[in-house]
This record gives structure tokens, sequence and C-alpha cells, in this order.
DNA sequence: GCGATCAGCGGCACG
DNA sequence: CGTGCCGTTGATCGC
């Protein structure tokens, strides 16, 4: 246990050294910005980082119970009962924290030096790639545009053409799709559709789709392949891709 | 400072009796699972919680650069150079991360005891429910059908029926909308319609829409009402409604 | 700066 | 459990 006086200059020193702040203490929160909130007392991690991050953890979950992003700005300060620990932003909209310990059990700060950004393997952008170099596992034939994606509104994953000249737009998910991936494709397709003025094929690729998904989809007269891939440490590569029969759900 | 020693004895305590783990030092982490990655080494800190919950935070921005969720399994051991922490889990699907540390500056462990939940104002939810009190703000006659709205695979947001009798559906959206909100509201608008086999009126409330999504909107023959509202601690209160004119779009 | 979209999204509620 | 969807979503990238 330490006193809050204590608290309040461990925090101060912290926040004026730019450092990495620890507090863990009994406290009650409010926010108010965006929403509101109030968290009645309990036992509480907080960790304000040098950027102005600020962070209230609960014993449980992964998501900080309440937060605020960097660029917010921390005070510390002290009334009759309490250790109150406000962080307050302005952009991009006003919001504001009030951390009211009444217990502070314990408060560090360290200094962080750290350069690194993660380098991450198997994101869509990387698999959309590998898609490119195979777009024959689709279809014989299917031959990519380059940069004609990006030049939509909504930039389409990958962009092609048939051996019939139809455009092809592929979609693809990382992860299971669901209504919105079928949405999704369904509102790219019309744009081009209308833009070009002839029919556009729209191809859904992802490890699984639910059922009402590929019922939708079918309904719109797309198509769905199965993409099977696997990420390994340097790189994310497609094992296969299968397309799923229609016949199956007819009726 | 801390010996490897001391830390790996730390952590061990933390974890055997369930408490709140930090570590800060200096490491590296791999993640292996749904992607993958890799971080070089830079001071970072680390956070276990009594379910769980792995959460390594770099110096800036509020989200974890590394995380695994609750029902995590954490483990200690010393290789030759260093302390590896690692934590595992199957479900939903294997995933692994190892914290490699050549240094450790702290290590601590805490009991938490917390059992209360956040109340929070303002969410979408609640203000359905407010809108749902005042539809008449939207236009005279509207009246909400109960629970129509829930019997959608994906739900709508409120079910109406205007004076002519034409189903309404409300999308209703908390802060500025975009394409994605617009094409939600159509996939609901066009279930509703396939069912019921009758024309149906597609309403978008939010407190600002982008250029693209109105002009998709007016496209598909949708209306958007500005919704003004404020959310004060223990409720949230819609403060305006107002019919945005169509004529300002048409060219 | 806004706009659009991805995310190892997380979390929740419902069937 | 999966499905669907909100979130004080956050983070990123393009314009």
């Amino acid at each position: 246990m330490i006193s809050l006086n204590e608290a309040l200059a461990g925090i101060k020193r912290g926040l004026d050294s730019s450092e990495l702040v620890l507090v863990l203490g009994k406290c009650l929160v409010k926010y108010s910005g965006r929403a509101a909130s109030k968290l009645s007392e309990g036992d509480r991690l907080l960790v304000i980082k040098p950027d102005g991050t600020f962070l209230v953890h609960q014993k449980s979950k992964m998501a900080a119970i309440n937060y605020q992003g960097p660029g917010s700005k921390t005070s510390v300060e002290l009334n009759d009962c309490c250790l109150l620990v406000k962080s307050e932003r302005l952009k991009p909209v006003a919001e504001h924290i009030e951390v009211s310990f009444s217990k502070v059990f314990f408060v560090d700060s360290f200094p962080m030096s750290d350069d690194e950004s993660l380098k991450l393997f198997g994101s869509e952008k990387q698999l959309a790639q590998e898609l490119m170099k195979d777009l024959h596992l689709i279809e014989p034939g299917l031959t990519p545009l380059k940069n004609e994606s990006s030049s939509l509104k909504g930039s389409v994953d990958i962009l092609a053409t048939d051996s019939a000249g139809n455009l092809v737009v592929i979609e693809l998910k990382r992860r299971n799709a669901g209504l919105d991936s079928v949405t999704q494709l369904k509102r790219y397709v019309e744009e081009l559709q209308k833009r070009k003025g002839k029919r556009v094929r729209g191809i859904l690729c992802s490890p699984n789709i639910t059922e009402n998904a590929l019922k939708m989809l079918y309904n719109d007269g797309f198509e769905y392949f199965k993409l099977d891939y696997e990420v390994s440490n340097p790189s994310s590569r497609i094992k296969g891709l299968q397309r799923k029969q229609k016949e199956l759900l007819d009726f």
C-alpha cells in the first residue's frame, strides 16, 4: 500500500519524464465523450504511455474497460479523499476520463526504448498478392488487371478478366465470410457494372462461408471458392482453392 | 534491473496465485496462429491477467502489439540466454506467443478484486430505444412494429409502418455513416421486400454521412435523417432529427 | 484532414 | 457452438 501523496508524486515524476507509468489501485472510473460510462470501485491497472495513451484494465478480458488514445493529456491531483488521475483529449472529439483512486497499491514508471515495428504475415493484402500470382487456381485464362483495383471508390481486392473477356471482381477474405462479405462484393460488382456497362462476374474467396452468406451469394449470381492457406513465419502460402458446388443448395 | 532467475521466480509466483502479473523488459516477440508475426527486440510491458489474457504493449499506441485472449495458458522457462514467457491457446484455433526477454527491469504481481461491470450510456441500442419513443420526429404516423425487428436474420434496428401502411426499415448509426451503413440498410430492405412481397422504405439515421454514402443511398431510393443526440451521464437523449434535402445532390 | 477498409479485430447477445 | 453485428472500435493507407 502506498500513500496517495506518494502515488501523486510518483505519477507526476513519470509523466514529467515521459515514461511509461503504471498504477495499481482501488478506483472508480468515469468517462464522457463519444459515449459516457461509469465503473464502480474495484481494483484496476492503469497504464499511461509516453504518447498519451491511457488504459484502465480490469482483472479480466483483453480489452481495456476504459481508455483514451494517443495524444491525450494526463493530469493528476489530490482531492479531499482521493487521488484523481484525469485524461483529456480534444480531437477528434472532446473526451474525458477520471480515475479516482481511494487506495493505491503500486506506482512506478519506466523509460522505454523501442523502435521496432511488427512484421505480420498472413494479412489479406499479402494473401491477395499470392493469389494474384496463381489466378489459374480459380480458373484457367484468368488474368489480373493491374492497378485497376485501386481506382475504385472502395478498392476491390483483385480485378481480372476471364478468357471470354468478362470483368471479374474477386473479393478475398482471410477469415470466414459472412453476409457482410457478400454485400461488399455485390457493391463492387454493381459499381463496376454500372461504370463499364457490361456484365461483371463476382467471386468470393475465403476459408469458409456461412450458410446464409452462401445462399445470398448464389442468389446474386456470384461464385464461391474455398481458400486453403497456410501461414508460416516469413510468408503466407495458398495451399488450394476449390469451387463449391452450387447444386447442394438449389431447392 | 532484475536477474532472469529472479524474474522467473516472480512470474511463477504470480501465475501460481492467479494474480495480475506485470513484466517490463527488453524482449523480442514471436506469434503464430491465425496469422504469424515477429517483433524485434525492444522494451515492452507484458501484462498477464488471472483469466489468461496476455498482452504485450509497446511504448506507443492503444492496442497491444501482440496478445492472447482469456483462457490462454501461460508458462515460463529459462533457456541459455533468455527468459522465455509463452502463452498458448487451442480454441478457437491453436495460437502461440513467445516473449523472449534478454533483460528484465521489473516484475511484480498483484491480487485484484473487482466485481464491477461498466455502465455504458449512448450505445446504439439505447439510442434506438429512445428513437422508438419518438418516431414522430422522423415522420407523423410512423408506428413501431415490436419484435419484428429481431426476427430477421441480421436484425434490423427499428421496423415500423408509415401512415400509408408501408413497411419502414430504420437503420440507426451512433456515428458517421459510410458506404457500409448504406449496404447494410439495403440488405435489410431487400430481404424484407422479398419476404413480404411489397415495397419497403429504408431510412438511415446518423449524426453524419459521407458524400459517397449519401449518393448511393439516394440512388437506391432510401432516405436520410440527420440525428442529433446528446449523451449525458445516466442516459442518452435525442436532440433532433432533420431530413436532408435530396435536391442538393441531384445533377 | 477525411474516407474507406482491414483486424490475429474483441466482445456480446441470440438461436 | 456458430452467426451476426456493434464498438468510445483502433490502425492503416489512400486521397
